[in-house]
DNA sequence: CTGTATCCTTAGGGATACTG
DNA sequence: CAGTATCCCTAAGGATACAG
């Protein structure tokens, strides 16, 4: 431990109820986000898969995000079982639910970053995904964009 | 100064090309996506009022995300003209075109984060824009999600 | 392989005072 | 009003070692 429950520093509460506020103390930091991507769009499960992404997050960093990401029902942890290796980490629908967040962050970065280039095997995923973001997306704009109202 | 270019620490370059990942070195924090709910969807355009919102940024951390967003072309600074106030910060195109990550998130966090109540005047501008968020959704399904070509 | 633990450094951040 | 400047403190993070 050691971490605060909410990002902010010297906070042990949220700083207002505004929607985004709330969600980023969620993953309003440079790390958390990576981890969801590894594990929506690059399939990962497993400590050691997280590990081993191209920008480097140290042990005790992904150890903090996984521990978060559970404790705040984006992750589930299933426990090793016996003939399998370890414990693995996987997207509860909260989690699942960051997959429109995440496109509109591609999009954004793919039209006004230079330097992007996704990492091996995520475009691909992504075009696997495409047909469910279509029917997600076209369900949430026949029923008028939800949550709004 | 003293802030780095890029977010996380000892770095001034990027972590990796995944655009994901340098999209959150633009944002991946937890103040500057609220410095862009409020250019986006309260309208505020000072100095003064990206300070009075409800989550009491600090003035240094303020000046520097100001710094931050016009450096990353995400605002633009117009200095003060005569018989006007001060200088003021507005979103670009590539600031507009964050209004569908913040909606997502905004989304995701109304159906999953409890406590979720939009600051005053909040809804009443995303109702406002709806129509042209659903035209804008509509139009990126129709041409079948670009930038995944 | 899945983490803890520890050490160390620094950027992030809160508070407040101050300046053009 | 729009920031700088300072002080001070802590959490975030990098590196590495190590334990079950």
């Amino acid at each position: 431990m050691g971490y605060a429950d909410y990002m902010g520093h010297k906070r042990d509460h949220p700083r207002s109820t505004c929607p985004i506020s709330l969600a980023l103390e969620v993953f309003g930091d440079p790390w958390t986000l990576l981890v969801m991507r590894d594990a929506l769009y690059l399939g990962k499960r497993r400590f050691g898969e997280f590990l081993s992404s191209g920008e480097k997050i140290a042990t005790n960093i992904l150890a903090n995000r996984l521990e978060r990401l559970v404790r705040r029902g984006v992750l589930r942890r299933k426990p090793a079982e016996q003939g399998r290796e370890g414990p693995i980490y996987e997207p509860t629908e909260k989690g699942l639910a960051l997959i429109p967040v995440l496109m509109e962050i591609l999009l954004w970065s793919e039209r006004y970053e230079r330097l992007s280039v996704p990492p091996p095997g995520f475009v691909r995923r992504i075009r696997a995904d495409r047909e469910g973001l279509i029917k997600l997306v076209q369900k949430r704009v026949r029923s008028g964009l939800p949550g709004l109202g």
